[in-house]
DNA sequence: AAAAACTCCGTAAACGTTTACGAAACTTCT
DNA sequence: AGAAGTTTCGTAAACGTTTACGGAGTTTTT
């Protein structure tokens, strides 16, 4: 048998509908044996409201939508179980999407969720997506939204970043105060804004240190496994190779660790190595890698909250809040 | 401004909302000047149809909920992005859901789910689910479900499942083929189907090939890292330890590749290692660990197809079909 | 010039739910 | 016994959309 709305009980038990949503909810005025017969059928016909049919009615849906480019990511898995954390404490679920960093899936979700008229959006945006107008459009339909880790200038909406230059400089910083000179980053995508800071903070540290950055010693990369371990190999098979590499990601300090190994490089007697992100599995490499931590479970609860905060309250224009997470050095083995 | 609806349309231009519904899906009879009218006050405006009224008159979402125990686990993430490729190829849309082993939560998401009336749903059942009335009313609801990787009996659904048995045992024939005698293994919770399995597997492999288990040699385990550590410890510090050890799964091999660091054992030398589910760190681990790999993507794929074209067919009572796949051998360096 | 056909559009019902309003029926008070 | 209050319930509207049906107005046919 297909689902039963309220209209079935109603029918049923020769009652009205009023009546009977009245005795779901266990509002006053309802008698007690009327209750007692609606409650047992609801159950004996596995009833479920419609969340459709109280979307429609209360143009609420205690419903957040939350985007992110990909899920098979550690970094925005643990922010996601931050987020839900919140959100199911407040009583509010959150549906999970992809964009895989494809702009028209991007969009396409977009309008989704503004067609499932969600209560709020959270996002980190795609590596491919230049145009916002899809993003911008939430504020003009009064649907909050909060962006996280990748963020974007042009469009209205809470932010909630890490400072990857502070993330830079501390490995910079670290790199020189164990001792190196001949410091070496692999880089990601220039298109993206967390490369370039980064990269920023990083190069920040060696000009107060003094420490010179060769240019054969700044090299890009992707985030793909095998680019980073050609480009670490390339960067070790230098007549004079650094001494310390900062990977602006764990992913590529993996790169990084077989090339070394491949050249039979140890680390870090030949070879200091920095990494970004704290990866669950850095502890148990050999040797167990140094990184940048990033606060990703605590990011995930503090977007829920501003976003939460946002919706429940009845504000018509919110300002836009901006709160900035400092990454944190995790001192292992592999420096 | 708040959302708009096709009525507010229908309203700024004076005419009647089936005309405005009928332009906008580019329905025969409705003048060329009207629907360019249309079609531009709808676009101007931002209009999204709201995906609440149509679930309510169509019945239809168009939408499946999937449920896993938890997302930061790559083995999960995979078969969500493999049903996720089929599901938008088809016009799908996913809505992902964690349980994280937590059995009311799993019960209130399916709650949620028959509310939401998506028109299929797909699941990895919880490690602590011992009742499964919630997935049998989804039968009596007349919504198609299929289970993935973490299956019940007595669950009416589709099921598509790893054949962990032939896991097991591929992984003690090859550990005995390689010339080991003194196997041990360290499994999973023995509430979980899947340990029993993979165990059963293995001694069967030992059995055909005469080799005795010896009682010290099987272990278990929980799936956090610290546990698996601990034990693998445990085992290896034993007066006569094995020269070889079945992992239940990637991330207790990790944990046994920390131990073996720790007691200054060299694997492959010392200790071969076999672990299940081919992380993609694997190869990047020092060795490159040995693994039976689980086809998660594809598994993904077909609970989609299986899923999706139950939904399709208007079939009443549908017969479930269970899809076995077969795991892999995936040899690297660690045996 | 009337009939027929076609073009374009509006009316209304339906999906499942909540809730304001009001109306019976019954109880209590004076 | 009538007034007043209480308990219990039903009516109806609204949310946004699709679609069957029918009705004008216009064009074509005979």
């Amino acid at each position: 048998m297909p689902q039963v709305s309220i209209k079935d009980i109603a029918r049923m038990l020769n009652i009205s509908i009023a009546t009977v949503s009245r005795a779901l909810h266990d509002r006053y005025g309802v008698n007690p044996e009327t209750k007692r017969k609606v409650l047992e059928l609801a159950e004996k016909l596995n009833y479920r409201p419609s969340s459709h049919a109280i979307g429609l009615l209360t143009k609420r849906t205690h419903t957040i939508g939350l985007v992110v480019p990909e899920i098979d990511n550690q970094f925005f898995s643990e922010i996601i179980n931050g987020l839900e954390s919140v959100a199911y404490q407040q009583g509010y679920n959150v549906m999970i999407f992809q964009s895989q960093n494809i702009y028209e899936r991007e969009v396409k979700i977009i309008d989704q969720l503004i067609g499932a008229r969600v209560d709020g959006v959270a996002i980190s945006i795609g590596s491919t997506t230049q145009d916002f107008r899809h993003l911008n459009m939430l504020k003009e339909l009064d649907i909050p939204l909060a962006m996280f880790d990748r963020v974007h200038d042009s469009v209205f909406g809470h932010k909630i970043i890490n400072d990857n230059f502070d993330g830079g400089y501390k490995a910079g910083e670290f790199l020189i105060k164990s001792g190196h000179q001949r410091l070496a980053h692999i880089a990601g995508p220039d298109t993206l804004k967390l490369s370039r800071l980064r990269l920023q903070g990083f190069k920040a540290a060696l000009r107060d240190a003094q420490v010179e950055l060769r240019p054969e010693y700044l090299v890009y990369t992707t985030f793909r496994l095998e680019d980073s371990y050609q480009t670490a190999l390339d960067l070790l098979r230098l007549p004079e190779p650094p001494d310390a590499i900062f990977a602006v990601s764990d992913y590529v300090a993996l790169g990084v660790l077989k090339a070394a190994r491949e050249l039979n490089l140890q680390i870090p007697r030949d070879l200091a190595l920095i990494g970004f992100s704290n990866l669950s599995v850095g502890p148990l490499l050999e040797p167990p890698l140094t990184t940048i931590s990033q606060h990703s479970f605590e990011m995930g609860q503090v977007t829920a909250r501003i976003l939460l905060e946002n919706i429940e309250s009845p504000v018509k224009d919110y300002k836009p809040q901006t709160r900035i997470f400092k990454p944190e050095l995790v001192v292992r083995n592999s420096v």
